[in-house]
DNA sequence: CTCAATTAAATTGTGCACAATATAAGTCCG
DNA sequence: CGGACTTATATTGTGCACAATTTAATTGAG
């Protein structure tokens, strides 16, 4: 029996930091915020807002679930989110007549016209980047992501 | 020249959600974050707060500054983390003598003997994964990571 | 020795994420 | 019609992340 602190194969401990595939994600995540900011700060977003941005100049006048669905959050994100953009003058939140349970999400004029400006960030934030390689890694993470999606598919439990 | 919302080649619109690398590591991120938590809460532990126990449990008696390095934080994040792990009493918040800037964690004969529990983690994370092929994408992200410590290597501005 | 520069941590303020709960509108069955 | 059920969003409360600033201890040049 192993005492805590006092793993006899400390190479092998499943607990080390930099074998959890966990932080890699995470410390990657958090990395890539820290670059994004400065950059989008000219456009006046977060990158979260990047994010909702991309949803609506993709289909505009979706509504707060289909965004999340998109995004993978919920609206205890996505409200307060979505009430910061209104503020900012990017976009307008509106009740559906059809349905009034749903809000309806639409960019205003400088809202569409921001899409010329962020035209440039994916190339800003790539330059230099061995675009195949970043392509490829894109790829196996949205396998990543489907996966996880699914709460991970089990092991087809025998 | 191209018209916001009216791009001749969508599926070449640098803007689209799914070709943005930066949104892969987002949602993988925030995705584990929501699996990771169930399974920590049983050792009553954020995910944060778990992975400054995997730093603390490698090397006990770090100050601030050496736990924030390792997992990329800094102290307006760490600070308030760390008075929180306190207070549930992980770990010990103490000045050091020889430098009274600094401030030594320590942790507690609980937030040790946890370190017994958190070994299943890993393999409860991972159950039912080609472990195998997780390794490699752990290698490959840390690749990743260790490129955006840097700021980004810039091109070799030739 | 002294004071400017540096370093370590804490504080302040903003903006996410998310679980849990609440509210309210729509649906459906009898 | 009417009440159970479902769906869509909002609210509440906690805990990060991070930039910017502050406080205080240490270092170091003159």
């Amino acid at each position: 029996m192993r005492t805590p602190l006092n793993d006899p194969a400390p190479c092998e401990d499943p607990l080390r930091l930099d074998r959890q595939l966990c932080f890699q994600f995470y410390a990657a995540s958090n990395l890539i915020g820290r670059l994004y900011a400065p950059v989008l700060a000219r456009l006046n977003l977060t990158y979260s807002q990047y994010l909702v941005m991309l949803v609506l100049w993709e289909e505009d006048g979706q509504n707060v679930g289909a965004i999340g669905k998109r995004l993978h959050l919920d609206t205890g994100t996505l409200t307060p989110l979505l009430k910061r953009m209104e503020t900012l003058g990017h976009l307008v939140r509106q009740r559906d007549r059809e349905d009034e349970r749903r809000v309806r999400i639409s960019l205003t004029a400088s809202g569409k016209a921001l899409r010329e400006e962020a035209l440039h960030v994916p190339e800003i934030m790539t330059r230099g980047q061995d675009l195949e390689e970043l392509d490829g890694l894109r790829r196996t993470l949205a396998g990543v992501v489907e996966a996880l999606k699914g709460g991970r598919p089990r092991p087809d439990r025998a």
